[in-house]
DNA sequence: AGTGAGAATTAGAATTGTTCTAAAGTGATT
DNA sequence: AATCACTTTAGAACAATTCTAATTCTCACT
């Protein structure tokens, strides 16, 4: 399949510019991540590697799940890892985290914004809730947290 | 100050509603929130809070929290607790947690919607991505995880 | 005021997801 | 073949959260 082959060698082509070696693990990963395209977890991704590598670590795992994401291989879902955090703040509104700082700024929603979003739904999805979120670096005089 | 008043008001209202009752603790907790308003994991609200009662537990807070969540009194910074998750999708795709059977399913952006909801950012916030999550019901046959 | 039932709190153990550490392996380069 | 950086491995450590069992509290009803 010349689509599979491909991102081989896009993911070959990004170790290398990184100086990375592009080793059997990471090579299985990424491809296990292509063969099926859901959205597994570190270790349903360790119990479909295993059979082809049966020695490789979670650890190993987490490692090349990591370097995929930060060479832009892949995309993670979960944004922010840590604790969760609470906020009073119930008008509509989004969260901008400050990747400098680690702190969470709250932006004021336009009104109708998220209605307007919500309309990218194809049919058959009935959204309860949205959540939008921007990370960078604000210029910001701190305050939040 | 009226504005704590109401708020106190507001979420006895709530609690009286769900046939919770209004603790010392719940109250305390709520308040610590509406208090400081920026975004405190559980532990942080913990230590606010100990102060004034000192024999509250850890437990006991991610229980207050968990209530004024559910109830619409407060809302929860990191929407999906659980295992990160990984995705080959590089296009530009929000995602859409159904809440009935736990799937994620990617869901395409119009050209151009990232950039104009990155439009509502004050001057001085650069955001280098942005994260849309949708949760609610799919009346869609399964497929993705 | 006393009682009983359900609700809530407490302390600590258990679980889960992730990261760290130390030792061993790999492979290009001298 | 010695070296050096990078990588993997196994398992311990850690952090965040949930669970459990015992106790305490609250409130409606006598």
């Amino acid at each position: 399949m010349a689509t599979s082959d491909n991102s081989r060698q896009v993911l070959l082509e990004r170790l290398q510019g990184s100086g990375l070696r592009p080793t059997p693990q990471r090579e299985l990963v990424f491809q296990s991540l292509m063969a099926q395209r859901d959205h597994p977890t570190a270790e349903e991704v360790f119990a479909r590697v295993k059979s082809q590598i049966p020695s490789i670590s979670l650890a190993t795992v987490y490692n090349c799940l990591e370097t995929l994401v930060a060479r832009g291989l892949v995309r993670s879902v979960n944004f922010e890892r840590g604790p969760t955090r609470y906020c009073p703040n119930l008008h509509p509104h989004a969260h901008f985290h400050d990747e400098e700082t680690g702190s969470t700024h709250d932006i004021d929603l336009p009104d109708g914004l998220l209605d307007q979003v919500k309309t990218i739904l194809p049919p058959g999805y009935d959204a309860s809730s949205v959540e939008i979120i921007f990370r960078g670096k604000a210029a910001q005089p701190a305050g939040d947290n």
